[in-house]
DNA sequence: CTATTTTTGACAAATTATGTCAAAATATTA
DNA sequence: TAATATTTTGACATAATTTGTCAAAAATAG
């Protein structure tokens, strides 16, 4: 059940990379890779993006972690956070089944 | 498969109601109204349950559908969108299951 | 046709997200 | 322990997004 900065964390320390050479990568500070991985920033896309080809992990896993913290995030303390995930499941598999082109 | 907006516009019909109306009720011009019921902008949460005690329809339906067309438009396009919302959803579990006070 | 209602788009104001800096806290190692 | 390197924190600036208004255009009703 970890949450995209704990993933981080965990392959930079495999990695014994501090978080200045890992934060000079994505061109950004060091303070705000350190709160990324504590969960206290949320990253962009990109940088999402850019951290898995840095550790050489499937960029899918890595956006799974991320937008599942941005939903729970949002979710927050809703008490209908499940029916809600729920009813959008069905709304993604609707649009999914009729989308055209697009 | 309602959206928010679709829901508030079949309320607002039903009960005859001009946009002007219902808008005033909400504090808000007649033109963000009229947005929100097409889906062009997003009500905020307060805003919801006004509307929620002003047709006199259970809060939590309505929360229900503002809180999945959220996250429906936050996973867009995104190729993981399922699996990133059946994620969000043991997250969630984990969470309410291991939330201590709060 | 005239009134009313709804929709649209450009813009302003407010809020939230993103990032930096410098200092404080923590960990490492000489 | 003292010195150095790393990480974390909090205050602040800037950027981006959201939320709302206004006025005019489009659509609808009478």
């Amino acid at each position: 059940m970890d949450s995209l900065g704990d993933t981080v964390k965990k392959l930079r320390e495999e990695n014994e990379l501090p978080l200045r050479t890992v934060a000079a990568f994505l061109d950004i500070d060091q303070a705000l890779l350190s709160k990324i991985e504590r969960g206290h920033r949320k990253p962009t896309r990109e940088q999402v993006v850019k951290l898995a080809s840095y550790f050489k992990v499937k960029e899918n896993d890595l956006l799974i972690a991320w937008l599942s913290d941005k939903l729970v995030n949002e979710l927050e303390d809703e008490k209908v956070a499940l029916k809600a995930l729920q009813v959008a499941e069905e709304k993604v598999k609707y649009i999914s089944k009729h989308k055209k082109s697009r």
